[in-house]
DNA sequence: CTGTTAGCGCATTCAA
DNA sequence: TTGAATGCGCTAACAG
């Protein structure tokens, strides 16, 4: 099974091999005759040729291809969504977008990307100044840090978490609820999400959140349900909606009735969410704006402009059922 | 910012660039002094020498990258696990994993492999002929076809999606139901699976189940529920976790007791089963065996080797709750 | 106008 | 240890 070759089209068609390259790829400037033109794509068509993206890739210096590295964080609907979503928007622009799902750990992301050789990188973990450095030797032109530290070059989506954490408090606070609990999720490996959603509801209630960390267990969940309840707290704020689900499990546990013992609040808008009992309040986000943001912010990046404005405050959406 | 190359590095260590290639990749047979290979690597690692995949590729004729063809359905827990355990199988073996998340209608999915140029695609909706054929002349060695019609070429998983509904079919038969009800997903993306799933509980039942498609709604679910209340129907197997918390949720609602006057089974074990009320009886495969099992499969197509046996029958296992 | 020749990009690898 | 050939496609310069 030989490779086929821009050669095999070529001699296939009686031309040489640059003709094959304009036809194939619709060279401006190229005045080709329509039976030549014909001819070729025949031959390709017929011997099934599809150029080599390394050869091309070698020659033109840039591939069109954009590589997203997932941090090790379990994927659930809301990724997938974002990623298809990030996927669409990227095609539009001609681009190939791609997803590793690895953890650090099975491979370092250096091997990924050496691998890949994108024309961007988006990460949602950060890079070390070390690493953006290779990979700019590398000859990728742009990196995108989604969640890093401000001030890393590639847009900043901190934003969008905290504002998500503040919505959260702010629907609690509206419905008459002063002291708030935060249920954190207990997988150490959502913390880069965890921590600034639990800052933005810290920065919007008067009272400092009592923070419990939530098993996804019933049992285990009421004893956080159990200190919440004696600390006088009224509302709790969860990660997301699997640990909302938790919480409200807790609650029954003790016989609290939700939202009169308390209230309680997710993320994400699960399809479990609007199925539990009582239903879950919960806050979404629009992937749909977040991922065609994402894309201008790799665009932008790609071409040297300066990154793009976050989107604003409306991506954001309280969805108001029962527990709150 | 010109990009690095290996004659870069070798002009900066005072050799030819053939040692680096040599120094770099270890290249056995290959004598090289200690001094010389010390001062490649320095000089490598100064300047942050990354070699150029697209080169690489394109000299050896070989990629380390296999790459998945996602269908156009929803990314949720299940399907993020086994890539991920896709990932670290493959990974262990010096291969490079990455997912294409984006539906045909966004970018046909010969426009992906022939900008990444895998050594393998593993995909799970199948592909034409045609298709096959054009994959092949571009090089790439092996196609995993998961889904599709028995018979193409690649590993076949039919046969545990069948096994899901049969396991379920059991469960449920061995807790005295006979009349036995299927609920259907609301979305038609996910026919690939629902139907052999469906297939599956037939085959293991005596008297043909009731199909309902279940909205993840909980009025709409109870409409549904009513109609297999009823035909006598008192065992459902939904397709999955989703469906099963919708059909709970349509039973609460037409005051039905579970599993007293109907039980419920799902498939996947969210999260949000074992939180549900009742929590809900379901069935989980062991997305880590099937994973290494692609691996192999994916390494077996690679090398020419017969595709491996299909793992054996313990990978699907029933997760008794009280829904069922 | 139509199409060709020739060299480049980068790392690998054989022969010297 | 090294010079030089090689893999494949792109494209500027050039000939019919």
């Amino acid at each position: 099974m030989p490779r086929v070759t821009s050669a095999d089209v070529a001699s296939r068609a009686g031309v040489s091999r640059a003709t094959v390259s304009y036809v194939l790829n619709n060279t401006p400037g190229q005045s080709i005759s329509a039976a030549t033109r014909s001819r070729v794509l025949a031959a390709a068509a017929l011997l099934g040729y599809a150029p080599s993206a390394a050869a091309r890739t070698l020659r033109t210096g840039r591939s069109d291809v954009v590589l997203c590295l997932l941090p090790d964080w379990p994927i659930g609907n809301e990724v997938g969504n974002l990623l298809g979503n990030l996927s669409t928007e990227l095609a539009r622009a001609g681009l190939t977008f791609v997803v590793h799902p690895g953890s650090e750990a099975d491979r370092p992301a250096a091997e990924i990307w050496k691998a890949i050789t994108p024309a961007a990188v988006i990460t949602f973990a950060g890079f070390s100044e070390d690493e953006l450095g290779a990979m700019r030797a590398a000859g990728i032109a742009v990196v995108v840090a989604l969640l890093g530290r401000p001030g890393a070059d590639g847009c900043e989506l901190q934003m969008p978490q905290q504002l998500i954490g503040k919505r959260q408090a702010h629907h609690l606070s509206g419905t008459g609820h002063s002291r708030l609990g935060y249920a954190a999720p207990d997988d150490d490996r959502l913390r880069i999400f965890a921590v600034p959603r639990l800052a933005g509801v810290r920065a919007n209630t008067p009272a400092e959140p009592l923070v419990e960390t939530v098993p996804l267990d019933p049992e285990r969940a009421a004893e956080a349900v159990r200190r919440w309840y004696e600390a006088g707290v009224t509302g709790v704020c969860a990660y997301n909606d699997e640990v909302a689900l938790a919480v409200l499990a807790g609650a029954r546990r003790l016989g609290l009735r939700v939202p009169g013992d308390l209230a309680v609040i997710g993320v994400d808008d699960l399809p479990a969410a609007r199925l539990a009992v009582p239903s879950l309040t919960t806050v979404t986000t629009d992937q749909h704006a977040i991922a065609a943001h994402l894309a201008v912010g790799v665009l932008a990046a790609m071409s040297g402009s300066p990154e793009p404005v976050p989107p604003g405050g409306d991506l954001i959406r309280v969805i108001v059922r029962e527990s709150a």
